[in-house]
Order: structure tokens, then sequence, then C-alpha cells
DNA sequence: CGAAACGTTGACCGTTTTCAATTACAGTGG
DNA sequence: CCACTGTAATTGAAAACGGTCAACGTTTCG
């Protein structure tokens, strides 16, 4: 029913808790979810919106640590602290859920079983934010698309469906939408990809040539 | 006693079990720790060398998908799992730790308190590779490089200390090591950093001015 | 004592970012 | 039902920036 894939760390995390738990916060574009310095009380989750992580660095400048999109989790960290490190602010207009961390720490005690649903959730987490971290060190646009493309296709012809606008897909790959386009746009020129409604097919390198276009003399 | 820095996740790991359930692995160049398709049966740590992750994606091609460096742990989620998903080379010539799934199972249900530990360890790894990848966020090289100084920097004045070669920073970074250069030249130039020695030490923004250099007219 | 890795800087070239402009929709309030 | 507004999708042109190649001094280490 949630509207989160229910493996995600943060469905994990809300399905924990039973729901009389769980508290939800409104708030206005700006509007801080806690602050640097605020006794660490929970760990939340965007439920509509977006919320920056910023902390003041040491020189005085603002440091944005995670930017955390609807569907995504953060403060997990507040788990083994005692204070927040950095300012939660909501980026535009958000709807936040609340996990109050003694609760969630006393069922980690209460029911080991449940916490070591909260590990693997959160080594499932780690796996995947090494994959991105791992996509950002491909140089070129178009191979860089190619790779997240090629990290969530599957099936036979592979292919993936797109569940979000290439804007925001943009976003995670690390360049600017117009990158994208145009390399998506030489992909399918390359016959590396085929687009139909919002479905990308990957061509088997299959036999060689073909992409070899006109040439000089 | 560990070479590896107290707090991290590897490290955690390797606390968690008696020495006589660790073994240890020594690989040749291009040897693997376990192929795509084995059934998962450790958790890893790289004591030396460095290890990559890869997998053959849907349409045939491979797909890094981490590099483990010296210190770093791997295949967590294969506590989750039950076969691999992707192969685990040795880059170089590397020695690693086997951490065996079913001790580290059966000690997270036995003792609920170091199965909290162990989450907590995960959410610190969750928290920092954020960091890493909204870092990479950075588009313009000097910028980043001055980012990635305030995330380490503290003290007063707000200073980092540098472990490893520029080259390997390069990495993280995800520069080459010559934008590196670069970038500091320039930020020393500007007045933004100082350096001496293995030490970068950070300015104030304080009053602005100064770093106009000359212009036309 | 050499080889290999690190540190540093210059020049050039290719790619991406930026800036701009255009089309296509989807939702909205009248 | 229709202008009206905002976002998404595209593509072009020019500028900026980082990658690559090259050259060189320095340090490290077996």
């Amino acid at each position: 029913m949630s509207k989160f894939s229910p493996d995600s760390l943060a469905a994990r995390l809300i399905a924990a808790l039973p729901p009389s738990r769980v508290s939800r916060l409104r708030l206005d574009r700006g509007a801080a979810v806690f602050r640097q310095g605020d006794p660490a009380s929970a760990v939340y989750v965007v439920e509509a919106g977006r919320v920056q992580l910023k902390r003041i660095s040491a020189d005085g400048a603002p440091l944005t640590l995670h930017v955390a999109d609807a569907g995504e989790s953060f403060a997990e960290a507040s788990l083994s602290a005692t204070h927040y490190h950095c300012d939660a602010i909501a980026e535009t207009a958000s709807v936040v859920l609340v996990l109050p961390k003694a609760d969630l720490l006393t069922l980690m005690t209460t029911d080991p079983a449940r916490g070591m649903a909260f590990t693997l959730a959160f080594a499932s987490q780690v796996r995947d934010l090494r994959a991105k971290l791992e996509l950002r060190n491909v140089r070129s646009a178009k191979e860089r698309v190619l790779a997240w493309l090629r990290l969530r296709a599957d099936g036979d012809p592979p292919s993936v469906l797109l569940n979000r606008s290439w804007t925001l897909i943009a976003e995670e790959l690390g360049l600017t939408r117009e990158a994208v386009y145009r390399a998506l746009a030489m992909l399918e020129r390359e016959r590396r990809i085929g687009r139909r409604d919002g479905v990308i097919s990957l061509q088997r390198p299959g036999r060689r040539s073909q992409h070899v276009s006109l040439r000089m003399r």
C-alpha cells in the first residue's frame, strides 16, 4: 500500500513501527525539520517534497551533505548520535514522517529478528549507494547514461521502465538534462538503445559493425 | 591495533568475530574472491590491495559496481542474499579477510546489543556515502576540492591533515590528479587555502575583496 | 641505485555546461 | 471548453572547463 518500493530502507523503517508511533510533519518551503545541535530524536522519511541536509563547515561556509527526495529516509545516523550534525531544511513544501529514535532502538533490542532486518536494509542501501557512486566515475555522459540503464535493465530483450522524468534522472546522474538528452539521442542514433514511450531497450552488442555511419573517402 | 579507522564499518565487522573465525585469503592479480552466482557465504574486508566488484549486465556488457580499497569491506549485502550478484576480482595482488556470513548472522540474533552496533555502523556508512555522492554534484573542480576539504576540516583555524596522496584523493573526488593540483594552486593563489607540508588550512571567508586580481580597464 | 609513484605545470582539444529558443502537454481556474 | 501557466523534452550555438598528453623534478622503496 505504501508508495515506496517495498524493500527500500525507508519502507522498512516505516514498516517496523506501528502507525500510531509515526507522526507526520508538514513543512513550508524553507522550514526546518531540525537544526544542527538539536538533540537527535528521530529518523525521518520524506513522504512528499524534498529535504536538504546542510551543515556549516568549520570555515563558516554552508555544505550540503545530502538531498532527500520523496520516498527516501534521512538522519538515520541520529540513531547513534546524541545531536544532529546538520540542518534539515525543506527545499519545497514537504511532508515528512517522524520515526522516533527511542522506538526504533527499543524495537531493535526487543526483537532481534527485526533488528536484523534493519541491518540488512542498511546493507542494501550501502550497496546501492556504492553503485551510484561508481557510476559517477564514468566520465563520458554517453557511457554514464548507458551504464545507468544497464544497472536497471532486465528481461529479454533487456529494457528499463522509466518511472521518473529525465530531468530528475539527470540529477541522479550528475549531468544536466541537456547532456542526457544529447546522450540519449546519440545512443539511439547508434542503435545502442531503443526508445518507445516510457521504455528504453538495450541492444545486445551482438555483431559489431552497423553503427559505423558514413565516413569520408 | 588494527590498521583500520576504529569506527569504520570494516573495523566493526572484524571486531565482532573472534579471530579464530576469520580467515585470510591471499589473491594474485586477477584472482576471484567469488563469482556471480556462487552461494553467498561471507562478507569480506580488504586488508591490502584492491578488489573490483563487477557484474555482467543484462545486455552482456561488464558493469563495475564498486572498487574496494584496503580498509574497506565489501559484499555486506551477501548477508541477505543467497547468491552473489557480481564477481569480486583482485585488481592487484591483495589480501582479503573472510567473515563467514553464518557467524555474523548468528551473532546478530544471539547478541542484540551487538546487532545494534552493526546497524549503527551501517547507518554511518550510509551517511558517509551520501556525503561522497553529494560531493560529486559539485561541478567545478575547484569548488569540489574545496568542499572535500570543508567536509574534513576542523579546529581553529580550520585545517585538514592529509593521510593519503593527492593522487588517491583525486580518485575519490572523481577528478584527475592534474585537475586537483590545478584546483589547489588556484585556491592557494586566491588565498582560500594554505598549504604547509601535509596540512591544508582553510581561510575564513572573512572580509571579501582581495582576491579580485587585475581586471581590464 | 634504479624504477615506480608522486607532485606540478603548460598546452591543446573535446565535451559539457550555459544560455536560448521551441514544442508538447497537464493541470487550473474562469 | 479554453486561454494560461509551469514543467518536460529537445535541439542549437558558444563558452568554459577538465581530460589527456607531455615534460620534469622529487620522493620512496625494494
